[in-house]
DNA sequence: CCAAAAGTGTTCACCGTACACCCATGA
DNA sequence: TCATGGGTGTACGGTGAACACTTTTGG
């Protein structure tokens, strides 16, 4: 342990960039801060490393601490350090960026604290706490860019889904509108999906078929 | 600083991968650890983050101690933090990556102190401390993906090279031959670079054109 | 029968790939 | 004149993009 006499060491945290899908519309689960700094402001779930425990660990722990959920797709970010991030202290985040079926965020508000927590869309966020606007940025730029070269989006989908979902998801990640025709090609050229033989009748229109994931869990990298 | 208390912090260091070429072979930089653990075996160039000190700054700062080089391309790769990667303590190492290019390796000597400094050939690299393996591993993965869509690949030319060396560069980095007209019909396309008028006359063959980057230092992003 | 979303194929332009020969030089 | 690497163009196939109509259902 001689290096901490050598060495003031910083605090290192985990804070996660929890993105579900909800009418048609990105959006990310915050939670409002109770002490100083930055108090009653929105902010990331994270919280500090424990000293024996894993970053990714840590991360799903914030995970779970804030959405009751586990089994959820979790990727590393990127870290940030710059020393005046936390006025308190030196503080190193280890980013992580999580994606949330829609069908898995009921558990949301008994599982928090006594802190409010809230799912706010990506385009009409509150102000944020520390650096997280930058870090949510830059959240947002790689899951739009892994889009179109794996197959992530699933991570989104329940357990059934249509087309016509999934394409949705799709749109309002990337902001613009897609091609019926060419995304089904697209799509169905992975061959990561499956029909389940069921229809959803919803409307006054046509059944959709239903699909289900072929590998769940499972993220493929394509081409 | 109260949580100094509540919390034990885990040290932090920076790890760079740096790579170079040389002789048509990807290279990396290594030092030879003093003391325990590991002692004597060859690790990656690395040190404790100063409480003040952005993450980015350490690793130019390691860069510069080992090498006396300033200026290099330098990008972040990804934070290891597994418990137990260091068996002294918690040590959690955000990893770079840094390409240099080969008319400059020629400081390293004089610029390191007392430790051995070599550079290794990527394909017959000794036993590695730490997981140190594992994070050049993920270099190597990372900048043979950026070659496919970046001009990630200009950090390693001198201020003057013919095409024929950059495709070397290409060829030893992805570990196959490329063909020579489509190389060059690409490279080309991206406008990144322009012919300096000069020639290199080298052996017994017709003289190479050669080229210099039009916007030194930038990366840029094709498609 | 009308509205609304589901479902389905073809055409075209562009890009990446395959491929072979002449050129300039030094020995 | 020969060996060596430098330099160049074309033809093909595959992929991504544009584009419109029929189907099935509920009201």
């Amino acid at each position: 342990m001689s290096y901490y006499y050598k060495y003031p060491h910083p605090a290192v945290t985990t804070d996660v960039v929890i993105f579900t899908i909800h009418e048609q519309r990105l959006e990310l689960l915050l939670v409002q801060r109770r002490g100083e700094p930055f108090q009653d402001q929105w902010a990331l779930p994270g919280g500090f490393v424990e000293i024996n425990e894993d970053l990714e660990t840590c991360a799903l722990r914030e995970l779970a601490e804030e959405t009751g959920m586990t089994g959820i797709y979790l990727e590393q970010l990127y870290t940030f350090g710059k020393p005046d991030r936390d006025p308190r202290e030196r503080v190193i985040s280890v980013a992580y960026y999580a994606l949330v079926p829609p069908d898995r965020t009921g558990q949301i508000k008994a599982a928090s604290d006594a802190r409010q927590v809230g799912w706010f869309q990506l385009d009409s966020l509150p102000p944020l706490a520390f650096d997280h606007k930058q870090i949510v940025s830059m959240a947002h730029q790689r899951l739009a860019a892994k889009l179109n070269y794996s197959t992530i989006a699933l991570q989104f989908m329940p357990a059934c889904f249509t087309l016509g979902e999934l394409q949705q998801v799709y749109e309002c990640i990337l902001g613009e509108k897609l091609d019926k025709r060419n995304f089904r090609k697209r799509v169905m050229a992975h061959d990561c999906i499956k029909e389940t033989g069921e229809y959803r009748r919803n409307g006054n229109h046509r059944p959709a078929r239903l699909y289900a994931v072929k590998t769940p869990g499972h993220v493929e990298f394509v081409k």
